[in-house]
DNA sequence: CACCTGATTGCCT
DNA sequence: GGCAATCAGGTGA
């Protein structure tokens, strides 16, 4: 997957990229341990016009990564006790941005059951990605495509269908169906443990 | 500078 | 299902 692979996903209408970055992988190799996702779950997060985008009264010193170009990486502190990723998306400015909200363990699932400290339920939220995968603040603004954070465009490893409902724990724009799941064919399940 | 709210999680009843 | 934990960012005085 070339450089130009990886911004050509990442171009267009955050709507349009949302889905695509299912089946997409997170990586990271803290300590030289490597720790990757297959990503299921994300929101789509747009600026100006969405009252729940962190983006939405403007530019801020925390929200600064979401005007940095397509493929920057945006951590936030939620509740004052956990981190959330996202990847920047759309043209440079528009301060758009996908949450990562779930993925499956694929690489290193032993180091991010040491870093959750405890067996199941590892990558099933998006504060339980970032423990898992070792991702914080200091992260933010990073790229993607240099590290210390990687989003890996491999195919999916199994077909899957694409669902969107509304995102969930927000109290604004609550209506719009901006939240995307990939549920597998064959019925089997994807969910996170 | 004080107040309030939150793109969550996990444990308790 | 309910709620505490825990604090930075944002808003308004």
């Amino acid at each position: 997957m070339t450089t130009r692979d990886f911004l050509g996903l990442l171009s267009g209408d955050v709507l349009a990229v949302a889905p695509r970055l299912l089946g997409c992988r997170l990586a990271t190799a803290f300590d030289g341990e490597p720790t990757e996702i297959v990503i299921t779950e994300v929101e789509a997060y747009g600026g100006v016009g969405d009252p729940a985008s962190h983006a939405y009264r403007g530019r801020t010193p925390r929200n600064a990564p979401m005007y940095e170009a397509a493929g920057t990486l945006y951590v936030y502190r939620s509740y004052g006790i956990h981190w959330c990723a996202n990847v920047v998306t759309g043209p440079e400015g528009e301060a758009s941005a996908v949450l990562i909200r779930g993925g499956q363990p694929a690489v290193g699932t032993d180091r991010m059951r040491d870093r959750r400290r405890r067996d199941d339920h590892l990558t099933d939220g998006p504060g339980k990605v970032c423990a898992a995968l070792g991702i914080s603040g200091g992260d933010s603004g990073s790229s993607l495509l240099d590290g210390p954070v990687f989003l890996v465009p491999d195919a999916p490893a199994g077909s899957f269908s694409i669902e969107s409902m509304p995102r969930i724990g927000i109290s604004r724009a609550v209506d719009r169906p901006w939240r995307f799941v990939a549920r597998p064919s064959d019925g089997s399940s994807l969910a996170s443990t």
